[in-house]
DNA sequence: CTAAAAACATACCAATTGGTATGTTTTGTA
DNA sequence: TACAAAACATACCAATTGGTATGTTTTTAG
């Protein structure tokens, strides 16, 4: 990677952690320079303005981290139903990066990004959209495999399961505990048995 | 109640409004006070600052709010899983004043202020455990019931009800239509029901 | 090596922010 | 009616904001 390629990849990776932390809105270009070492000339050559480099964080860094956290393990699924367990087991309480206290990147953008800019939500939409296919793929594998009942909606399973993650991400904030994740996730894997054949 | 009173009110309901359609931070308070007809100095009297007044709107207005909206519909319970679907379904899909685009007034101050402030974090808390008490409620009646298994965790079913709203008022933002509204609430009914005995 | 383009640095700016200082008006009460 | 306190009004301020103008340095291509 060439050295300009280097610091524009510096100022979205911090600029993520920062809208992580504190919001979109709430994270200033000074933040993001301040904590780079990146000077307010080479922000603005790298993006036109701070919409721009929003955009950036999420078609660039969040797609690509969403897609990993979620294709790998989607893959390698041996049973559909415990993967789809897992990978929220996983994100929820294996994950030192995210936080309960800070929910969810992109859940958090699209709470508050979604209503205010329709860029912002387009970009969004398509993460999440991509997202959900995965978990349609792994349901539908899932009646393939008689694992699960051949009358299943997958569309609508897959948006009731991300919709309890967005939603636990959201509910997690109010506690100092991760108690609610486990309350979370064992009703989670209640509500998967009940798709079972 | 007397003009003062009525000041202060006035505050704090459009406080709400913009708050619930721009955010807590994105609210300043020469938008309030432009939207009101009220001046600086009345606003500084009714507030020791910005922060106490967001801390009023949370426990003078959505508490009030979020009670009548719950209380009322779950004390006529013939059935309390319906009631619950009910609920469900009139807050997404009858409520004029919550738009798909802006969601909930709650989670989004809980996803945007619960991390920042803990002052915050414990007014938001307060009004979803009381929210929480009465699902719990109703769960309990719907064991007494036989409605549903005796087995039934109503705290765990509780958490995952609400978080199942919180998640979907989080996703529906990145739609144009209510039809993850409907899918949503498809899925619900179908959890309910296997909640039965 | 050299010129031009890419990449970065510095100094500035107008607008907006929450908040204050210092008033004036209105209201309750003796 | 008198007067003090409550309620409100106006003018201001320092800090922060996203963004720009105008540089200098570093790369790259011929």
């Amino acid at each position: 990677m060439g050295k300009a390629a280097e610091t524009r990849k510096i100022l979205l990776q911090k600029a993520f952690e920062l809208i992580y932390i504190n919001g979109y809105q709430a994270t200033s270009v000074d933040d993001i320079l301040a904590t780079t070492n990146v000077t307010k000339g080479a922000f603005y050559y790298h993006f036109k303005n701070k919409e721009e480099m929003g955009l950036a964080v999420i078609k660039e860094l969040m797609h690509d981290t969403m897609q990993s956290q979620m294709i790998e393990p989607m893959l390698s699924a041996p049973n559909p139903l415990d993967i789809i367990y897992k990978i929220m087991h996983d994100l929820l309480l294996e994950t030192p990066f995210l936080q309960i206290k800070y929910g969810c990147p992109t859940h958090n953008l699209i709470q508050e990004m979604a209503p205010l800019n329709e860029n912002f939500r387009e970009a969004l939409l398509e993460v999440m959209a991509s997202t959900q296919k995965k978990f349609e793929t792994a349901l539908k594998n899932a009646i393939d495999n008689r694992t699960i009942k051949t009358t299943t909606n997958v569309k609508q399973v897959a948006n009731f399961i991300i919709t309890g993650y967005a939603g636990i991400r959201n509910i997690g904030k109010l506690y100092t505990s991760d108690e609610c994740y486990h309350l979370y996730l064992n009703e989670l894997k209640s509500y998967l048995n009940s798709l079972r054949t």
